[in-house]
DNA sequence: GCCGTTTTCGGCCCGACTGTTTTCAGTCG
């Protein structure tokens, strides 16, 4: 194969093709390849793997991924593009996929803009639209002018998305109030926010009132409330504090749980769920589920799932990634539901880049309704921190003792368990002695330098180190840190089926910035039966909430309690953890 | 171009809103 494509790059092709094909006018193609592309970036395997291993019939086993678009590939891999694709890129401006994100401009529009003012880029567009250019063209005016370039604005300032641990604590708080604001029966969180999605682009909202007015001006009052944006009759768009653009959509009672669903989405479940619908001969709108004229279901989700002949489908793994499927054969899986860990193990303190002691982490712990933690100071070649050393951890592991023998005297049940984040070198040794890691109850291991090694060298770099008898767990295991750091190359199949059979643990980081692994690859460990565990890598006692976003993570991923190994007693933690790692299951 | 409770051809999700129109196309979620 000549030239390598990551399936993010491989799924932006197919949507320019889209865009292509809806500028041409043709018929269905468009929604074709805009599905391939959405499959095809949620895949946990990347797909030049899968083209390696079984050529394009092995392509087509992808949902939306028929002959025409597998042959695409093959040659996208062998040529680095592919004829098709030429042509497409011939009649398109160069940068096609950040010109449609702009608000109000679609394929028609770009096309307009880029055939008479030869607009290709975004600065093209910024001056078309400063020198009043935009305006005389057929379909366009004054406003839409002027949209675009509030659209551009609102591009460069908040391109970036937030992370779910950012946002959820606001929407929270949001609700809280409009619960009990005047004219407003329900305020629930709705969009990604409520499908714990890592990233959030926008915050939407479903509130339920008898007196709409009333409920909309309760909104505006809000204090975190920064700008009105739009109102509409039954929808008001508001900027918050922090910018965030929050959307907030009014409903009757009766249509509430048609409305949340609506609004939870995400587009490609909904798509699925009025196909569905359809082929019942009914109809699914966000005002109920309907045969003819007549209402079936519209007061809960739930209500309107079973009118469909299914089983409650929850909020995190609506991503039509086969759970409709899923629902009809009764095979859904028994999510891990949220508070069902016991421990966290990955926990820093001020022994290095932690900022309480190992005591006042313990308590933090123990409040939030844990039952034990692992101590994880970084080892001695991370030495910006000041990493610990075999006579540190020594030492570390006496006040470890005394801390337990105190907690055991004053009959408060909660243990700290030693433990340690290992440095792993670039040839996948680490920084520690075997003799030395043999003392801890808990070995975790991460990479902290050399994030660019090329994929096989990355690796063989992380199988060297869960072969090693004493590594238990693969700390955050692919490094990425979202909006800084790229993920390392790694083959994730190869990784996790090592995991599987050397039996290690792979972590699920629920640091948000962090969040690795992340969902497609939770999903993948979970089918392989690779053993996973949450940690929230706390470096002060608040960081323990995070906890509840990795359990997001694992939901996402379809991961059930059997498969979190922080959801054991410590007792049985212990157990597992003593046996050889071969033998753990 | 893809797909199959419509099964190898003939369909392909739904509604609101906006701005530009004078009846609707384009965009969005």
């Amino acid at each position: 194969m000549a030239k390598k494509f990551n399936n993010h790059e491989i799924a932006n092709i197919l949507r320019e093709m889209s865009i292509c094909y809806e500028m041409e006018r043709i018929a269905f193609k468009p929604a074709a390849y805009e599905r391939a592309a959405d499959t095809i970036e949620l895949q946990g395997e990347e797909i030049g793997e899968r083209l390696k291993r079984g050529g394009t019939k092995e392509l087509e086993k992808i949902e939306g991924v028929g002959p025409a678009i597998a042959k695409h590939i093959e040659e996208l891999f062998k040529h680095g593009s592919f004829r098709e694709y030429a042509r497409c890129r011939r009649n398109m401006p160069d940068d096609v996929l950040t010109l449609t994100t702009i608000p109000d401009l679609g394929p028609h529009k770009v096309r307009i803009l880029y055939e008479k003012l030869h607009v290709r880029t975004l600065n093209d567009l910024e001056r078309a639209a400063r020198e009043k250019r935009i305006r005389k063209l057929p379909g366009f005016g004054v406003k839409t002018e002027e949209k675009i370039l509030r659209g551009i604005d609102w591009f460069r300032k908040s391109s970036q998305r937030r992370l779910l641990g950012d946002v959820l604590p606001l929407a929270r708080s949001i609700e809280r109030h409009l619960k009990s604001a005047p004219g407003i029966k329900q305020a629930v969180m709705a969009g990604s926010v409520r499908r714990r999605q890592e990233t959030i682009g926008d915050f939407d909202l479903v509130v339920t009132s008898d007196q709409p007015a009333k409920a909309m001006a309760s909104i505006e009052r809000l204090k975190m409330v920064k700008k009105i944006l739009e109102r509409g009759r039954r929808n008001i768009v508001i900027q918050l504090e922090n910018d965030l653009t929050c959307d907030v959509i009014v409903v009757p009672n009766e249509s509430f749980g048609a409305a949340l669903q609506h609004f939870t989405g995400n587009k490609e479940h909904n798509v699925l769920l009025r196909k569905l619908a359809g082929a019942k001969g009914l109809k699914l709108n966000e005002y109920g589920l309907w045969r003819g004229k007549k209402r079936l279901a519209a007061k809960t989700e739930k209500e309107i799932y079973r009118a469909l002949g299914l089983p409650y489908i929850e909020p995190e793994i609506r991503l039509a990634t086969g759970e409709i499927e899923a629902a009809i054969a009764g095979k859904l899986p028994n999510l891990l539901p949220y508070g069902a860990l016991r421990g966290d193990l990955q926990i820093q303190t001020s022994w290095t880049d932690g900022l309480a002691t190992i005591e006042q982490m313990a308590e933090a712990a123990r409040i939030i309704g844990l039952e034990y933690i692992v101590v994880t100071d970084h080892t001695r070649s991370l030495a910006m921190v000041g990493g610990l050393d075999s006579k540190g951890l020594g030492a570390q592991a006496r006040e470890i003792d005394q801390l337990n023998h105190r907690l055991k005297t004053a009959k408060i049940k909660f243990t700290v368990l030693k433990g340690a984040e290992v440095n792993i070198f670039k040839d996948g040794s680490l920084d520690l002695p075997d003799a030395t890691l043999k003392k801890l109850d808990v070995v975790g291991a991460a990479i902290h330098s050399n994030f660019n090694l090329d994929k096989k060298t990355q690796t063989e770099r992380l199988i060297r180190v869960m072969k090693n008898q004493h590594v238990d767990i693969i700390y955050h295991p692919t490094g990425r840190i979202i909006g800084r750091r790229e993920p390392i190359e790694l083959d994730l199949d190869k990784i996790l089926r090592t995991a599987k059979e050397t039996g290690t643990a792979m972590e699920i980081n629920a640091s948000p910035d962090r969040s690795d692994l992340q969902t497609t690859q939770v999903r993948l460990a979970v089918k392989l039966g690779v053993k996973l565990v949450i940690n929230s890598d706390a470096h002060r006692p608040e960081h323990l909430r995070f906890l509840e976003l990795g359990e997001a993570i694992a939901r996402r991923g379809w991961a059930e309690k059997k498969n979190i190994l922080n959801t054991k007693s410590v007792q049985a933690l212990k157990t597992w953890l003593t046996k050889p790692k071969n033998q753990r299951r």
